[in-house]
DNA sequence: TTCAAACTGTAACATTATAACATTTTAATA
DNA sequence: TATTAAAATGTTATAATGTTACAGTTTGAA
């Protein structure tokens, strides 16, 4: 495992004075451990491994610190989260869900294509986050 | 309220042999009288004037009903139902989500931007449909 | 008129998420 | 180094969202 993203999270709490509890670093853990969104309560599943009977808060607390701070990504078709693979912060993201494996790729634009900001200046409208997600067939399936 | 959107669901459905059924038209008109997008069991709830006592499956079935059509979307960070605004089919959409009121707008584009369309190319990615789910602040409240 | 497909009714249950409050940990400070 | 307040977790309960399974009804075509 690659630990280079777990390595930022450590420097990203020590320089920011969160705490990098063992909840927290075992969510973060296991989401980027996954090849594919995993779910709440299959983090918590496996968060029990590690922590004695674990309930619903634990898991969905560190899942709000870290997507709160940009680690993580929920993928709201899914109701399941995969870490960010940008390597600097954006406000949005875009996946590209595969219908058939499962898979979700992040495909990171660093702007918001103008055709949509135009539409949404049109709607008289501030942007503040966004997400997009894409359904269709990857390389592998099709 | 304007009726030509429930007008056109009665002629789609005998256009293409569907049974516009109590539980189907009701659904749809709740949703169409909504102002802002509804969660099913708040369709359920108004439901309940019109049909006695209806179970979670009645809504559900008729808002997947719908929305399998395309008369309706579902908007996905907050598992709610609204209309679809457009005068045709599409198989995506984008929508504006104002984080103070609340308000949803559906800002349609006929085609997919090619910025997103070179992103997918690049993961060699099918496309099938799409979910843009912007969130921000509308000219109201802003 | 009967028959199969489409659809609804109903009960039970599964999944996803949050509220509320007690307790513990931590680091700064007195 | 004892105190303290903020940050965080532990625990119980429950709310919110969505599905399965199977029985019964409606419909239109053979």
């Amino acid at each position: 495992m690659n630990n280079s993203f777990i390595d930022k999270a450590v420097i990203f709490c020590e320089q920011n004075k969160h705490r990098l509890t063992l909840p927290r670093l075992n969510v973060l853990k296991i989401i980027h451990s996954s090849a594919k969104p995993i779910k709440a309560y299959d983090i918590l599943k496996k968060l029990s491994i590690i922590i004695r009977n674990p309930h619903p808060p634990t898991a969905y607390r560190a899942i709000e610190f870290w997507k709160r701070h940009k680690f993580i990504h929920r993928i709201e078709s899914l109701n399941a989260y995969c870490t960010c693979k940008s390597d600097h912060l954006h406000s949005g993201g875009q996946f590209l869900i595969c219908n058939d494996c499962g898979t979700v790729i992040e495909s990171h634009l660093c702007n918001f294509p103008e055709v949509f900001k135009n539409a949404i200046k049109k709607k008289m409208f501030t942007l503040s986050n966004w997400n997009l997600e894409i359904n269709g067939t990857c390389k592998k399936c099709s």
